[in-house]
DNA sequence: TGTTAAATGCAAATGATTTGCAACTTCATG
DNA sequence: CATGAAGTTGCAAATCATTTGCATTTAACA
């Protein structure tokens, strides 16, 4: 299964992986997990804001819960270089690396398998002596529905 | 030559390219350029600003003068995911496409030649229905000098 | 050398994200 | 099931990077 099918984990599985975190499970942040369950794509903060119900939860308390959903490995932040960070809900045991293909004219976003070939990336790391590499990977283009006749 | 070497251009030949892109050579701008003909790394706006001599230049200035190159297609962006863009002189005629590896301790960078597989990128291209595609590559780890004994 | 559009400095505006703080919950304990 | 300490929240104010309005200055060409 693909890495971004992090399928529908029912919330109260998310709920418990945020207990085991020593995290408090709360009305703002069980509204978050649930919204993001629903998402197939990474989300911008005022996205997530804005279409949770009104009053539920203040724009601060966002970047606080998406801060702690992260630290806890249970969301995963991308950044698609326009300034926005946005963020995804990680399956339980699932390997949360993939990239994404966005469209520059309409922004739609489309999830990606392939990765950066490990072993070119070993050698990159190799060639200058690092260790843990990792890499950030994102792919731009013009979607079929943008593009001219 | 690898594309990170964009040798040492005269700054003569770099305000001739800027006038040859009807734009004005002004001090600022001369200044900012030959700052960072010398310069391996990519720069942050506030590391130009600061580098350059006090009172030479406003960091709107340079905000505005870098804009300016980038549309020129004489200054290359990159995103570190840090929330501060950093900019890279394009040599003359060079292939400025390149990425970097960074260390996530020291922030030391490292210029890399290798390159997403094109031959991957066009699979991922023609399986999405996307054209013109493009990428952003950045790697992170642990640099020599940052690693424990 | 004069004109004129472009560029600059300075200050104020933006937009994303963070933080101080007092009031309010969660949840382990009793 | 009541209770308190620690964790959270809302709200407002603070940061940070970057942009912009505007009056003044300046590069470049006639």
């Amino acid at each position: 299964m693909p890495a971004h099918r992090h399928g529908h984990e029912p919330l109260a599985s998310l709920t418990r992986r945020l207990r085991g975190k020593n995290r408090r499970v709360t009305g703002p942040r069980q509204a978050i997990l649930d919204l993001l369950r629903q998402q197939a794509h990474p989300q911008a903060i005022k996205q997530i804001h804005s279409a949770l119900p009104p009053g539920e939860c203040d724009l601060a308390t966002v970047y606080r819960s998406i801060r702690i959903l992260e630290q806890a490995g249970m969301v995963q932040r991308f950044d698609f270089g326009d300034g926005v960070a946005r963020f995804e809900l990680i399956g339980d045991g699932e390997d949360a690396h993939h990239h994404h293909l966005v469209c520059t004219q309409c922004d739609v976003i489309v999830e990606i398998d392939d990765c950066f070939p490990a072993q070119l990336e070993q050698k990159i790391a190799r060639h200058n002596g690092f260790i843990n590499l990792t890499h950030k990977l994102e792919f731009f283009g013009l979607c079929p529905s943008c593009q001219p006749a």
